[in-house]
DNA sequence: ATAGTAATTGGAACGTCGTTCCATTCATGT
DNA sequence: ACATGAATGGAACGACGTTCCAATTACTAT
């Protein structure tokens, strides 16, 4: 709490300061966008479990001291770091297509960008609610609308495709906790894949014919046939019968 | 790994003794069973965090070394009580309703479950591939089958409904460690539907709109609500407009 | 310019965790 | 009775997030 009210006090005067002074700064300045930067560069090069306080401060050159006096605590290290990269996402998505469409590239550009950075996926998924997230519920929800969704159905359309896109990001995110750097992608799924081979037939049927499946299958365009289902089911609310 | 073998070689050990010796067992001996039993006591009554060996230790009196004799890690034991919890849901299933509805109530219990005890949405989530994932893949995959789904869509309509199911697990579990033991629920999400209607509303206006529900919804509807709309999704394939 | 004040730094130190090690106890088959 | 190996409990290790603090640096008012 002290370190909020500090943090406050110098955010005010670093802005006082940009105003009347243009740049002077050191250039070995510490800074919470280096850090955060360099926080990004551990995060994708060696993986979640690499960023800590102290592999941040040999890569900056200096103690964690320094760099808890920029950052409250590794949480909003990770929240500004998953910022960083939502935010790069939100800008580029063209609505020139009509808003089923507009959905569909944004969700396929968060896909891109969890693929890429998949501790994003596992922040995103542990801090419910931050910044990023609510981005993502305008970014939806707002379509939606466009797309004609009725009032009562947008709350319940808006969650549920947030829901999907944050399971895939979670699963994406521990599939690459599970095989790290460049481990060979294709062999991994067939390992899987025969791991199931092996249980009872009998009782696992499903899995056992997922299992012939699994190998030549883009995680990509299965987690668009997913939004697409879901876009299906909201297009179809009130004139379907029902599944039973 | 040489903690492997010895596990190995001591439940076989162990299973040769139960088939010649009924019950002689100490009464206080230590067995996987009671370990995981309370661990999940623990897990449960107060959290994820509060789950250490040394806390484990104290419970059951004994030391942490003597618990690593009978689990590998703390990866084992989370999956161990992750597949208690999960078991129990998998049995009351009835298929009388017809596949949708079996769906439908599968879906929900393991909602019910994973509300009752939030970890296992994160772990269920932390370590895919799990024998609990096999369990509810094949559950759901079986049904989809039943339904009449065709061939090719089984594998994306599967994973869309598990993925989803993830998600909301996950956003669960993050709640449940955002509001601890017994506080006020609804006065937590009042509390942040108001910080959402202090954004700009030129720039969220979804958002705004959504702050006014948020506070008289209820995540057991909302959940079902969107496994419904997926539902209805894979019904409408192949017969619907697509929505652009 | 200079002294005084506040921002910023770097690294030592604290407490906690998962895990490993190991001396000791206990049950068993001979 | 004794030898063997399963099982125990607690000390110790290394790594982490975080806090603390003495030293340094940058800025302000004089």
């Amino acid at each position: 709490m002290k370190m909020k009210i500090r943090q406050i006090k110098t955010q005010q005067i670093k802005a006082q300061r940009a105003r009347t002074r243009k740049s002077e700064r050191r250039t070995d300045a510490l800074s919470k966008e280096r850090i955060v930067e360099a926080a990004i560069d551990i995060l994708d090069a060696e993986g979640e479990n690499a960023l800590t306080f102290r592999a941040l401060a040999a890569r900056l050159s200096t103690g964690s001291g320094a760099i808890y006096w920029h950052v409250a605590d590794k949480n909003e290290l990770l929240t500004a770091a998953t910022d960083a990269i939502i935010g790069r996402v939100l800008t580029d998505v063209a609505d020139d297509a009509g808003p089923g469409q507009a959905i569909r590239t944004f969700a396929l550009g968060l896909f891109d960008a969890i693929d890429a950075h998949p501790w994003v996926g596992t922040h995103l998924f542990r801090e419910p609610w931050q910044a990023a997230m609510l981005e993502i519920f305008e970014a939806i929800g707002g379509r939606l609308q466009a797309l004609g969704v009725p009032e009562e159905a947008l709350f319940n359309a808006g969650s549920a495709l947030v829901n999907y896109i944050l399971g895939v990001a979670g699963q994406n995110a521990a599939n690459a906790r599970l095989l790290p750097q460049g481990t060979d992608r294709s062999a991994a799924l067939g390992a899987i894949a025969a791991s199931w081979t092996e249980l009872d037939p009998a009782r696992y049927p499903f899995v056992h014919h997922l299992a012939t499946k699994l190998s030549d299958h883009d995680d990509r365009e299965q987690f668009l046939a997913g939004i697409d289902l879901i876009l299906a089911g909201i297009g179809a609310i009130g004139r379907t019968d029902r599944v039973s």
